[in-house]
DNA sequence: CCGACCCTGACGCTGCGTCACGGTTT
DNA sequence: TAAACCGTGACGCAGCGTCAGGGTCG
């Protein structure tokens, strides 16, 4: 039987852990002296601390490693390694993702500086139930329009936010066709029969970049986005490019004060 | 100017998060009613967020952000940005190493149930001053001669634990290579001129795995690891092995009770 | 009697999620 | 008057490291 002290040293795992896990009931000590409180390690244990220990190095939390200790067999054990299996590869796959911003990142603030003021970030958009109208408009400045239609045909809802969705490929400069949908909490029952419910689909993967100002300065950072995306070869558009205005004119009336979010959902280019 | 859930709406940040930023100094409100405590953000306060936001994507911690953004300029950022580069390559390289371990250990059970005992692990092996006496003996089983010596000659100095090294690289029935090490907190100054005292290498990998019961087995479990080696053809001896008697004959009377860990250095093969 | 061990209890760390309790605005 | 906001605490989580304060052993 050994004192705690000399169990550390013989397993190498700290007297604190070795502590920590009698009181989370991983490893209780063979005996513990009742008068002084003292703990004794059996020789015995150090298998099952060395079971603990090969468990925990493959990732596995403290809570896991009690389940599978005590449910010791073959068939349990090789289920819960897949699970972990797959987990450690998303894990290696979020850091990878993370890498290659960071990298693109670096790039492109050795080509200009101005990197540090329109930031692209790569996010993912969840599904929204919405309700819709879809037109295709003479140009972009008649979007006001559409929304003026959508806003008075719906029905007085909880509604969370809106977007616009532009389903033109390519850039256009007029007959654009664009879609103004307003996000629900969820799914109404009647609505006027000019407008759309539908379920948007999830983007994975979406550059989303931020114009501060005037509408205006949209234009000028669709051009820098696409000399972004000329320098990023990685990756590659899909269409659908969504536009939500934060701060538009029914919130301040300074035009120097808006806030519009492009969202421009993108895939990673098959190598 | 919004107040917190307007705010938060915009921003897809959660309340309690933009609330946490302001206690931690990330991100002030611009205004604090004074009668009522709301805070409310203006929105030029959305383009800081989306810094914050930025970092915290790259994965930066909230002090290293409150850092970068105190001191915004490109050098300072750049410089971060690759330590940061660093750290997630780092990452990766570990998750892979796990996903490794766990592969091996998958096939492992596919081939032999027996697995679930004769763990082996892979673990680094830090450097260690250590007093060592070295000879060639005529087997095996004169170890203990060696160590005798060694503790006869050694001073009473504070030590830690103790361990062989097998300099052979193949194995030998006779006229083996062994040195003896005993492992010290700090170098001592005066020694027996017969012993050594040096500092060990540190090992990067090794397989270890214990071995249970008198010092017989350990034979067996050397024929194991060359199994479990034979499975691993990603993996080389680099030879020194090491083997430490966690609970020897100097612990107990029950030879069943001996705990000896053998530690084999290894390196990845190069493919 | 000192130093080396051992005990329990509790805070610290990260980045928020999630109550609880209470005030305010619509 | 209820519902929807807002505020300030404060606990919880994972896995220990690291004291503080006090008993034990050789």
């Amino acid at each position: 039987m050994f004192r705690i002290g000399e169990f550390s040293k013989i397993t190498q795992v700290s007297i604190r852990m070795l502590r920590y896990y009698d009181e989370t009931g991983l490893l209780i000590p063979k005996e513990v002296d009742k008068i002084t409180g003292y703990r004794l390690y059996s020789s015995s244990q150090i298998k099952q601390l060395n079971r603990i220990l090969f468990l925990k190095n493959l990732g596995f939390s403290v809570k896991k490693i009690q389940e599978l200790l005590h449910n010791w067999e073959i068939g349990e054990i090789q289920e819960e390694l897949l699970k972990q299996k797959v987990e450690i590869e998303q894990n290696i796959q979020k850091e990878k993702e993370r890498l290659i911003r960071l990298e693109g990142y670096l790039d492109d603030l050795k080509r200009k500086e101005k990197s540090l003021n329109t930031q692209i970030m790569i996010k993912s958009i969840p599904a929204y139930y919405v309700i819709s109208l879809r037109k295709v408009l003479p140009s972009y400045y008649s979007e006001g329009l559409l929304w003026q239609e959508l806003t008075q045909r719906m029905p007085h809802a909880d509604y969370l936010s809106s977007f616009s969705i532009y389903h033109d490929f390519d850039f256009k400069e007029k007959d654009v066709d664009i879609e103004a949908c307003i996000i629900l909490k969820e799914p109404l029952k009647k609505i006027d029969t000019n407008l759309t419910r539908r379920q948007t689909k999830a983007v994975d993967k979406a550059a989303c970049f931020m114009v501060y100002g005037p509408y205006k300065n949209i234009s000028t950072a669709y051009n820098e986005f696409g000399y972004w995306l000329e320098q990023h070869q990685e990756y590659r558009m899909l269409g659908e490019n969504r536009q939500i205005c934060h701060v538009s004119e029914c919130d301040t009336n300074d035009p120097e004060e808006f806030v519009t979010e492009l969202q421009i959902p993108i895939e990673v280019n098959p190598q």
